[in-house]
DNA sequence: CGATATCTGTGACTAAAGTCAAAGGATGGA
DNA sequence: TCCATCCTTTGACTTTAGTCACAGATATCG
């Protein structure tokens, strides 16, 4: 990468935190400190992730990252304002829920149409394309500083985050191919498959949430098999597919091997878009799974 | 404008300052607090916009808008640490005079190499095709966000920053016209042709400094005329153009004017363009400009 | 059951960031 | 020359945000 482009992102962190800054001032009130209003609005957005019902104190402060007095004494306050109420949590006396009162409502209310405005203030001056433009670019921007921060790590394949994605995955296959799919039909994949010394399963996660993954499945010095590679979704088009391939390959020539294989259904085009644009070549079936259509190779030089 | 793109505004400005927020770490120092390291940073910055002579303390004040007391108390950390040296200014005994000296230098020097690999690492992860696709939404959102902080205001034609705008302007003719140009074989346009009541002059001001101007001559009854319309380079393509216009045909129009003129040379061709996409005609010469080509009006409804 | 770990609340701090008022020296205009 | 104004410094605060240690209640595991 070159020096311009970090340049280029220096520069933009500049100009938009001085913009974004003016943001702060939404959040101004008479008797709350800006400390107690950023965690009244973030535990209303916690509250409402979890369809309304109160959290545990717990869960915003591993949220928030704040220190367990401080965060006390926050919530203290608010509660005396009336803003937020809180009670022990009936399955367990340690904790405490909370969640904010009518009136905590209203308050955000309150932020959020100053924030608002302030948002119709950045935009009124623009004409309406380039408004439009202004609009499509923030979305950009967002995506791929989303997709920068996407990180790939290794996973027991027997974790919550890793079983998430497969159920996703064949949840996705059963909606996209034509005769459905069926878990227990298809070749399996048991959890020590894919678990070292056997193979290895990674993992994309963004800001802790997975959001793909893709294992491996070594054959000793015959060509390790990928399997389960899946991107959510909504995280399409940012390269994590690609990333995970990356480190796939790069996994299985770390170990050795000369190729790596895999199995694929034609319904799944734009997989098999990227594997040929990987160097993949179509080969003949060397698996029984009922699923694919397409079998590939790729030599690992 | 529609509440998506509210939305998205503040959306994106959540996302942004977060990823941003990082960028403090930069700053982060054994012996200096944040508040000092960016005053230390800031100061640097006006040093060198000043041509590396040392800067008023004033200046810096006025810039940061600090109280004095607070800043006074920041510049002497600052001296006390070697880092900054100052020294009564000369020319008046009241005020004093600021630079970093070189262990300074070296200071900021630190903080700009964790900047540059902060940004690094949010570049790292991704693909060169999408690398520059950030970059260039990053650049598209900086333009368009300073374009929405451009002032349109009423000046005195006879102020510093509209004769700033007026020699620009006339520079810019000289390079672009075949012939070059010359303000005193132009019809002139003296300033009290362009202030209330016989005129108006307006400026395009972006974060206080002026980037394009335009103005207006009444003639009673008769249609208004358009004179001196001119937008930096650097600030072309964002609407302010359009702004300009827009803002002379509405005066024109409280004037009770009931149309608008102006006269051009053919090589301002987006200028021309702009006219005629506004809803100009070409009419019979109604001055004896020498540099004319056209000569156009709008009907004010 | 007991040991250990977990969650919250309280007390006692600290540093940072900033505000306000007043004072002292310097300047500029009447 | 005098007076109002300007710039900086100093002293005396305040608020905010946060840290650290520990206590008390509760849960969990062996």
């Amino acid at each position: 990468m070159d020096g311009g482009q970090i340049a280029a992102v220096r520069r933009f962190n500049r100009t938009v935190t001085a913009a974004a800054g003016a943001l702060t001032d939404a959040y101004l009130d008479e008797d709350l400190s800006l400390g107690a209003a950023r965690v009244l609005w973030e535990l209303a957005r916690l509250v409402d992730t979890e369809g309304g019902a109160p959290v545990a104190l717990r869960l915003v402060r591993d949220e928030l990252d704040l220190d367990p007095g401080y965060l006390s004494r926050v919530v203290a306050r608010l509660a005396a304002a009336g803003l937020l109420a809180s009670a022990v949590d009936p399955t367990d006396a340690r904790r405490r829920l909370v969640a904010p009162t009518d009136a905590g409502r209203a308050r955000i209310e309150v932020y959020d149409r100053r924030s608002d405005a302030l948002a119709a203030g950045r935009l009124a001056p623009l004409t309406a394309g380039a408004r439009a433009r202004l609009v499509a670019a923030m979305g950009e921007v967002e995506r791929l500083l989303a997709a920068s921060s996407v990180a790939i790590d290794e996973v027991d394949p027997e974790t919550d985050d890793a079983q998430h994605c497969l159920r996703a995955y064949y949840a996705e296959l059963d909606e996209r191919f034509d005769v459905g799919f069926d878990v227990t039909a298809s070749l399996p994949v048991r959890p020590e498959e894919v678990r070292p010394p056997a193979g290895v399963m990674l993992l994309a996660c963004e800001h802790g949430r997975a959001i793909g993954c893709g294992s491996l499945k070594f054959h000793g010095e015959a060509p390790a098999e990928i399997k389960r590679l899946w991107v959510d979704r909504a995280a399409r088009g940012l390269g994590v597919g690609r990333r995970l391939m990356d480190e796939l390959e790069n996994r299985a020539r770390a170990a050795g091997c000369r190729a790596v294989r895999l199995d694929t259904n034609a319904s799944l085009v734009e997989a098999i878009a990227m594997y040929r644009a990987r160097g993949y070549v179509e080969i003949p079936p060397f698996t029984d799974e009922p699923y694919a259509d397409y079998w590939f190779e790729k030599r690992l030089d």
